[in-house]
Order: C-alpha cells, then sequence, then structure tokens
DNA sequence: CTCCGGTGAACGATCGTTCGTTCACTATAC
DNA sequence: GTATAGTGAACGAACGATCGTTCACCGGAG
C-alpha cells in the first residue's frame, strides 16, 4: 500500500472537513464535487477513490456526525444522566447550549438532508424521542414523583419540552443567526423558561 | 396584447405553483428552470418573460406567501387576537396546527432558504418575535396580571414557549414527517402541553 | 403595423462520473 | 541486501448530460 494507513485515513478526513463546510453553506446540490475536491486539496478522480458517489460522500458523512451525537458523553446525554430535580432544568438549558454549539454542523447537515433528499435522517432521529426520554429518565422521575417533587401529570412531556425549547433557542441562536429570540441573554432566557416549566404560568 | 390580462396572471401563477412544488421536494439547486416550465406547462423562454432568473422567481414566490403568513387572517392571529385567558392555550395549540397545516409549504421553503440561499427570510421573521408578541397580546396580559390570572414572571414569555412547542410539534409531523412526537395524538399532546405551561411540573 | 405573451433552438459553462495512467510503497524471491 | 512484482492511492483529462440564460422568431389582438 503506498500511502501509510494514517495518511489515507487523514485524505479521508480532509475530504470530510471539506464537504462538511461546503455542504452546510451551500446544500448539496449546490456543491460540486470539484469545490469539495480542490477545498481538501485532493485531485477529483482521488474522491472517487474513498466515495462512490457524491451522494454515498453525503451519507458517509451523516453516519459519521450521527455516531457522534448518539455518544453517551455529548453534554446533554450528561445532563440527563444527572438530572435529580427540578432545579436541574438550568443545567439543561446550558447542557442543550453546548450541545447545539457543538454539533452546529451536524443539525445544518439534517436541514440539508430534509430539504434536498428524502429527509429521513430526520426521522430515525425524532421518531422514537419519547421513548428513548422514556428510558433515560423513566425511573428517575417515578422517584421524583414518589417522593412529591414532581406533579403526577406526565413529567417526561415536561422535559422533552424544556429540552425542544431549549433547542428552538439555541438552534435559532447558533445555526439560523436569530438572536436573542426571547430578548434576553442566554442565561436570563434559560431561567426563565426553566421557571416557567416548574412553576407554570398560573399564579401559585 | 393577446391574451387577456386574467390569463397571464394565470399562467404566472401556474408556474408559481409549479416552482413550489418542486422547490419545497428538491430544493433550489435542486430543481431546474426546465422542471418548473415543464411542469407548470409553459415554454422555457416564457418563464423568462415573467422572472428575471432562477432567484428571482424564488424571490417573488418567498414575498408572496409571507405576505399571506403575515396577513391577520390566519388561524394563528385570530387565537392571538381572541386569547383571554390561560384556558386558551388548547385554542393555540389547534390554531398553530391549522397554521403549520396550511403554510407547510412556505416553512419548508423558509428552510430551503436557510440551507441553500443566505436564509435572511428566516431572521425576518424570528428576529421580532419577542416584539410582536408583546405588541399583540401586552396589554391583555397586564390586565391578566392585574386581575391575578397569570403569575407576574414573564407571561409573553409563557405564550412564546407554547407557541414555540406547538409549532415544534406539528412541524415535526406534517413538514418533516416525523409522527406522534410526544407518543400521543394531535388533542391529547395540547392538552399535555397546554397543562403543563399552566400548572408547571411542579405540584400545587 | 405594432405590440407582446409565448416558443424552442442554441449558447457556453458546469455538472457528476469514468478512465487510463503514474508512482510510492510493501512483500516476496533470490 | 538487492531486485522485482504487485497494490492501491492519487492524478487530471475527458465524457455525455444538464444547467441557467439568451434570442430570433411566431401569431393573434388592438
Amino acid at each position: 500500500m503506498p500511502p501509510s494507513a494514517q495518511a489515507v485515513a487523514r485524505t479521508r478526513e480532509r475530504i470530510h472537513e471539506a464537504a462538511i463546510h461546503l455542504f452546510t453553506r451551500q446544500g448539496f446540490h449546490g456543491t460540486s464535487t470539484r469545490e469539495i475536491a480542490t477545498e481538501a486539496g485532493v485531485s477529483l478522480g482521488n474522491l472517487y477513490n474513498h466515495h462512490k458517489n457524491k451522494t454515498e460522500l453525503f451519507a458517509a458523512i451523516m453516519e459519521e456526525l450521527e455516531a457522534e451525537y448518539t455518544a453517551p458523553d455529548t453534554p446533554l446525554a450528561k445532563a440527563f444522566a444527572a438530572f435529580a430535580s427540578l432545579d436541574d432544568l438550568e443545567t439543561l438549558g446550558a447542557a442543550s447550549q453546548k450541545t447545539v454549539k457543538r454539533f452546529t454542523d451536524y443539525i445544518r447537515l439534517i436541514y440539508v438532508d430534509v430539504v434536498e433528499l428524502g429527509g429521513e435522517h430526520i426521522k430515525r432521529l425524532f421518531g422514537g424521542m419519547r421513548g428513548r426520554y422514556e428510558e433515560l429518565l423513566g425511573e428517575r422521575l417515578d422517584g421524583m414523583r414518589a417522593r412529591g417533587e414532581v406533579s403526577a401529570d406526565d413529567p417526561v412531556a415536561g422535559l422533552m419540552i424544556a429540552t425542544i425549547v431549549f433547542f428552538y433557542l439555541f438552534n435559532m441562536e447558533h445555526v439560523f443567526g436569530v438572536k436573542r429570540l426571547f430578548g434576553r441573554s442566554d442565561r436570563e432566557a434559560i431561567a426563565t423558561i426553566s421557571r416557567i416549566l416548574r412553576d407554570g404560568m398560573r399564579p401559585r
């Protein structure tokens, strides 16, 4: 084998980096294989040594990023693992922000997939959302409910709502460039969202 | 003029319909002007009689749909205008669903704009979200607060959270094809979200 | 005749992909 | 230790197809 296995892996990585950079900015059909090869510092032909075609290159990138995203060491996964009381909602908010920031590219590519390819990725990721939340939090929430720390009324849905809003907020901010959606700083927005979800809009 | 002004308007409309149909399914760069012309039953040259180029055709469609969306007669706008108590959250949820259903194409095109063109649309639409909510609901919420019907703690944010979650839910369902995000029927999901936002996750 | 919506052939550019070829490297033979 | 056959990454010219856009022309209404 001519170049070392390491060198080959690095070439493949450079191709992926260039593809991610361009796909996230111009979309799938708006990016040419030539552009990717040039930015990666690789010949056009060599790109096809590493990937059968453009579609498969995109799929390979998505697979790679999905594996990173679903790993148990993301900020959000760790926040879930440590979730023990309603006072941890703020921590969940901060973890959501970190996760959105870290996976901005992946999130953008999910939108690319939805808009230009069939969008099967998003169905896999969000289709089983409720089930995953129950698995991750179910027992812990049952305990909190038994101790009277959380209302009996579907706390899993409550935490889904929390992460949805947090993700929405930081998605707007970091992915779409919409700043201060709530007219507040990130910390204040997290605090307000957490308080409303904890105590409700009705006076106590 | 050979064809009547009406006939010309109908041609223009057929072009827009075909363009929307294709842009929402294949994206901007994934759709060719030839495809649009063929589906509209119009010659390729005639398409360029109605629009300077492909980009301007897309912009014209977005302008048209934005005008419809921001009109005061959408289900959501009407629900806001009628919002008088926290018991109206369910109505807001139903109105959100109707709005997402009616503007599925527009929403998809906003994502197209974000992914393939600069995405300026979304900044205009969401940038002033808080301000618009305050304008639409501010006084009414102040009244509810004065009567002790709503907590003093930023009810505008509460209603933003409500519509964000409702929109997110029905966006997943109607735009992205993710069914039963909360593992419940639409009506039950609306009821659960409304209850949690009204009463909070903490037991009363 | 003039005007103008409508037509489709034609333009040059660029697309995704293929192909023959080169060449640095390893494993084996002697 | 040296020579050599084999391997596969890397290259870039070339392919046919398709892209967005233009333009000379048509035909019927005023």
